[in-house]
DNA sequence: TCTTGTTTTGCATAGCTATGCAATCTGCAT
DNA sequence: ATGCAGATTGCATAGCTATGCAAAACAAGA
């Protein structure tokens, strides 16, 4: 980086000392000003407002942390925003975020070695908490958020630990859901369509769906399981190795919605079959573009604003309950979005 | 907001002066062993990297903002993550930022007024800079990002202003070389989709396609330009309102890839046309759903990671210029990607 | 006017680290 | 042993605001 550090040659910025030297108080009673609740006159505060407005005063959080000792920062540590749907959650958990009053110190992360030099960079800022939506459920990275001693909250992950609270969507139960509405069409040859390996989330919609399918009395072989890696691409590749290998499902559960979008494409362009006519097929997450015209894609709405909410509620607790380990888990109901790729197609 | 202000109860944070207790040094030997170029030696560092590991010390970086006055933190104003092309936008943005050694504080905001507030919390927090990819370039949102006196810098914004720099793609060129392919593609009835009104960007992408429409001698009527609002469901009801309205064009230029999604939707299932057969079709941004088979859209890539580097240059050079308002510009050229959507269909 | 109770104001301080400066130490040459 | 340069260390302080406490101002009733 090219940033130079001589701080000293800055124009020192416009101070609450200055203000209260302009409209002749304190510094005491500049401060007050800006408090909500502070015991201040209506005149000595007009005259603290006017002449902070005419100076350009802005009043300066960061002595506040020290004394605090809290920052109002929450770290909030995320990837794979290429997926629609988490570009989404990061926006409703932003504007959430700030309505509590609370700022959003942002990390991008890749890997968990990232992860670990991200960690200790918002530590050195001292945040008072951590929201992230990482799928990856390593044991490392539960004991790396674990030994932060600060709350932590996860979207759809399976990390435990002192300080960690989760806020999941059904997945197991959605994936029974998925399997009873392939029965109700009358699918014979099932297909689950997994995500990466570690993205435990999937994993439990792979294991509902296999359950139900159990349950109905259909075949779950090893076949059954293909592996995806959450991209629309690997969805594509999927079908194409399915044909290779001949198999021919007419029904597929998919991990999410971009997957979906993929094994669509790959069914219409190279096999020349349609969904629902040829197989049924439901995705994850209920992206936008399952409801393109082109997919008309069933699929799992995770009703974001609501795990949102859960997720700041538990947060809430968290940090209330001041230095005192919690961990909590919220689980919201993922609803199923009928569309055209599993209507009747009698 | 349920927060709790009796920081006091807190357990007091491991501080360097605990670390340097245990090691047997002073508290300016522990600042010291955490600084890189520091004049410590390597026993003392040592002792004291132990003792600072068997506390769970962090360095703190809030007193250094107070000496320095600088945070370090750059506030990233954000809009329309729904749209993939700023989702990764702000990704990449995140990850340049931090191997900068800057912080990412984020903010969503969806209407001028949010962005007061939000700007005014930032600046309490002594952000040393703004990053925005807010494609809105109204004259008050200018005034306010200047009055901040801290450097700005705008992605695809027309905004001017002192403190305010701007990285642009090559708008009104791409607009130039949409409508030239459409010429070669032998377009007679050629139509704009506009983004919305005071999207500055898709304004001059709107100019350089009429510009070069009328150098190719085609068509600029009233009828050329239609209004979207960069959504899909705006470009494919813009296709129905054409055929409502009997215009029927066999080239649609669209402000960004999402709308252009909803164009070739809408052609197909509701008018049974196909692109590029009856309708060539250009779009812009080049999100990934662009190559999905289903559209195999011609678009314009405005490399990203090329633009994000020329922000992080801008911004290095008006960190630098320290309390002195700079405005420059950077171009980036957008490339043409062509895909089926503009195919030769003889 | 005096008393009493309430509101408002100012003083003084805590909070934690980085850094200039002076003091001390180390190693080496004389 | 002495002197000296360079390396290392510690001391003391700045940076800005929020807040407890005491002082002051004010209001109202007697």
């Amino acid at each position: 980086m090219s940033l130079d550090k001589h701080g000293k040659a800055a124009i020192r910025a416009v101070t609450s000392t200055d203000v209260a030297r302009m409209a002749g108080v304190s510094q005491s009673a500049v401060s007050r000003a800006f408090s909500p609740d502070a015991s201040i006159s209506a005149r000595t505060k007009q005259k603290v407002l006017a002449a902070a407005a005419s100076l350009g005063y802005r009043p300066n959080r960061i002595p506040a942390i020290m004394l605090s000792g809290r920052s109002y920062m929450v770290g909030v540590v995320i990837g794979g925003l290429e997926n629609p749907f988490y570009a989404t959650a990061l926006e409703r958990l932003a504007v959430a975020l700030r309505e509590s009053g609370l700022q959003v110190l942002l990390v991008h992360v890749d890997d968990a070695l990232t992860l670990d030099s991200a960690l200790d960079q918002l530590l050195s800022y001292r945040i008072d908490a951590v929201v992230t939506s990482l799928a990856i459920g390593s044991k490392s990275v539960a004991r790396a958020l674990s030994q932060l001693r600060i709350p932590v909250v996860c979207f759809n992950s399976s990390l435990v630990g002192p300080w960690i609270s989760t806020v999941n969507s059904n997945n197991h139960g959605a994936g029974l859901v998925a399997a009873r509405l392939m029965a109700r069409r009358g699918v014979t040859h099932p297909v689950w369509l997994a995500g990466p390996v570690r993205n435990t989330a999937s994993r439990a919609r792979g294991e509902g769906f296999c359950h139900g399918l159990r349950e109905a009395g259909m075949p779950v072989a090893d076949l059954t399981r293909l592996q995806g890696d959450d991209t629309y691409d690997s969805g594509y590749k999927a079908v194409i190795d399915l044909w290779k290998r001949n198999i021919r499902p007419d029904g597929i559960f998919s991990s999410n919605d971009m997957m979906a979008c993929g094994v669509i494409d790959a069914l219409r362009e190279r096999m020349g079959l349609l969904c629902p006519r040829d197989a049924v097929i439901v995705g994850y997450d209920n992206i936008p573009q399952a409801a393109w015209r082109s997919f008309d894609l069933t699929s799992f709405d995770q009703h974001t604003e609501q795990m949102v909410t859960r997720a700041m509620d538990l947060l809430d607790e968290a940090l209330g309950a001041k230095d005192t380990p919690l961990s909590r888990t919220h689980v919201v109901d993922a609803q199923l979005i009928e569309r055209g790729s599993t209507a009747c197609s009698e």
